[in-house]
DNA sequence: AATGCTATGGTTAGATC
DNA sequence: GGATCTAACCATAGCAT
């Protein structure tokens, strides 16, 4: 009998830049979810800290991080301005970086990272991560935003009301067509569907 | 004849911390030369940039970067206001100190990824990681809701709505006062701030 | 602490939907 | 763009050095 394979199954490849746009895409995904499953294996096996940032020709930033990125960002900028730093890039191998241009780099560093716990801590993505409650009730305003900025927001939050009420409404008139056609709904749910929606604003 | 095998090869082990410390530097050293391997690769074969660091229980920092890890996290950093809700950690994770509920990390770690990437795609998140707009213009409201929450994210917003205008007054009044006191802004900015901002919302 | 050995577990290229 | 399948390639646990 001929065996007869439904696939090649994998083939070699060798390491070098993949012109085929499409391919690239998927391996790009594949892979990138495999290095962060290492990276997390990584960190779990051994108890140390890892972070990984990869940054797809979309300009889209992937990143894992343990205990988290800007954890394990912070305490490589710190001590890479200190003490030896023991690092290789695939363009040079055992490459150390001036020390003037670290002080610059940690400088502006510092401030991006404090505004980026700012805009996280705003929206609380934490805790929201592992809550069971929604995300809208995370939302505040409590972040340095700049003026122009609010106004947007605003206009933006305008927008989203009037879909959030249509949405309402929507689902309102549904919700008493079903109880008109069908007695057996729970009394609890339509309490909530009762609630005055029409307030302003 | 009795085949006699040199070794059991590999054998399968659990994610979870290596409590052995002789086993655990070995592996530390093994799986870190192979995801530095990985990294190398996926940024040959997407032509991407990745930066990677390990951080050592000796506190030795290890990292690989193409084009280089200061330019990378260089990159992360600055965009780091349009992307940082993209990133995820293990943090919660590791404030656990009970060996047990770490034995469970990897299934916990991928179900709330899972969980993230569902409510990232709730709020649009693909289109919003690459781009320079505010998060908030890429909430909608087309995802499934029920009718309850739709009307808890309805008081949500009320608050929210709330905040915005206080900040927006404040903010306001106090652009006044600096452009009363100081001639020399800039008119761009100002023009922005003389927007209407007491329209009903 | 890093490296070589092997058998096995795990990852992924290519195809398909 | 993602999800799934298969076979083949690759990484690595356990051991010795």
């Amino acid at each position: 009998m001929v065996s007869k394979k439904k696939t090649q199954g994998r083939q070699k490849i060798e390491i070098k830049k993949i012109e085929n746009k499409n391919s690239s895409q998927v391996t790009f995904s594949k892979r990138r979810t495999g290095l962060f499953k290492k990276a997390c294996e990584l960190s779990v096996l051994c108890d140390v800290e890892v972070a990984t940032i990869v940054f797809s020709n979309n300009n889209k930033a992937f990143c894992f991080g343990h205990p988290s990125i800007e954890n394990v960002l912070h305490r490589y900028l710190h001590n890479s301005s200190s003490s030896s730093l023991l690092s290789f890039s695939s363009s040079s191998i055992s490459r150390v970086s001036d020390a003037s241009v670290l002080e610059e780099f940690n400088r502006e560093y510092m401030e991006a990272v404090k505004e980026l716990e700012e805009k996280k801590k705003a929206l609380n993505m934490e805790d929201f991560q592992h809550s069971s409650q929604p995300w809208w009730e995370y939302i505040n305003v409590d972040f340095g935003m700049e003026l122009e900025e609010l106004v947007h927001m605003k206009i933006a939050l305008e927008e989203l009301r009037k879909k959030v009420l249509a949405k309402v409404k929507d689902r309102q008139d549904h919700e008493l067509m079903i109880m008109a056609n069908n007695n057996t709904n729970s009394d609890g749910f339509m309490a909530t569907a009762q609630l005055p929606l029409n307030s302003t604003m």
